[in-house]
DNA sequence: TCCATTAATTAACATATGTAAAAGGATTTC
DNA sequence: GAAATCCTTTTACATATGTTAATTAATGGA
């Protein structure tokens, strides 16, 4: 696959935990190179999660069906790791889908070869633990972040941290990651 | 330490990730029993975490203040992993104590001297990394639950899937689990 | 460029939740 | 066993959000 692209995620995993040449080599024969077009859908519902995506560029959604309204679940723009872990860890099939943004540039890991590396590449399976943990942290803050706060103060953190999400992606879905209607959303931005 | 509790969490394991004698006995000896009583803190808000708890009897709580108030972030009863992930994994301190809801008694492993075992027994880093998944997944149903339904329809799913929590834990802490006031959930149980 | 479609805002109303305070119950402690 | 404390419910009021519908703005396709 494309060296320069698959170079992003070698950066990506380095910073979490450094594998050497074999194991990039290893791993870089189990990651294809997708491309896929803004709002069109990466995964659909339904779907047994197998495969752990890193976006090289772009952005995409974990986006779910609650009755009949599509809501999201995260964003994930470049340098994410996105995966339905409650699928893949599970190994059931996932309520939600995964789909484009904007226009993406993603690599493809088949989590299945994988971790039939594990057993004999116990620093790849480190990687990918730690990697995961990392979702965890996230999840966890995204957790409190839903118990915790007010949708305004979630609508605050998100402008504090993550403006390039409110400027990119369409408020529908911002509304619905933040747990609250569009109507709503309207309403929190009018009031500054 | 206590054969009779450990087996109760080598059992545990065993359903997760076999471990054979060898490393039951390096991790038995990472482990130690202890009892806290009814309201007790297991530690304290601003700790770095670097213990995983296993429940034997009892039930803890994990919390938070926010404004002053205690909010409850979730309910272990037995045969339950607690720790705090998002200090563990990043090792930086948690904003988040553990407190016991009931008579507690619990194993307490010793997190760091259990990841120096993982270089030599990837059985034991495999074990610990499929236990943490098991978390993550859960957490992942909580955030579901606390983003898509309602305080009502959380509250229904709690009596539907854990009853044995809303009998023994006091209701403002449930309250405060599902995300609303105690008031609120006064009102809610009064609408049945 | 224009038309059709989708997205975002606004308005009006109903409702659920938050806040504060009070009252009743239940528990604990001495 | 009595007093004190804590827990739970209830009341009253203010407010934020949900819902539905209408209007305006923006986008995309032919």
């Amino acid at each position: 696959m494309d060296d320069g692209l698959f170079e992003q995620l070698i950066q990506y995993f380095n910073k979490i935990n450094k594998i050497n040449k074999q194991e990039q080599l290893l791993l870089s024969e189990l990651c294809s190179l997708q491309t896929i077009r803004k709002n069109a859908e990466l995964q659909p519902i339904g779907h047994t999660c197998k495969t752990i995506y890193f976006v090289n560029k772009g952005m995409l959604r974990i986006c779910y069906l609650k009755d009949g309204v599509d809501i999201t679940e995260s964003f994930e723009p470049e340098n994410s790791i996105v995966a339905r872990a409650e699928s893949l860890f599970a190994g059931i099939p996932s309520k939600k889908a995964i789909c484009a943004v904007e226009d993406t540039e993603l690599v493809a890991i088949n989590a299945v070869k994988l971790s039939e590396l594990y057993n004999e590449y116990p620093n790849l399976e480190r990687l990918f633990r730690k990697v995961f943990e990392q979702q965890h942290v996230r999840i966890i803050h995204r957790l409190e972040s839903l118990q915790f706060n007010s949708p305004e103060e979630r609508y605050q953190h998100l402008l504090e941290d993550h403006p390039n999400i409110l400027l990119r992606a369409p408020l529908k879905h911002i509304a619905t990651y933040l747990g609250i209607t569009q109507v709503s959303l309207s309403r929190i931005r009018a009031r500054k």
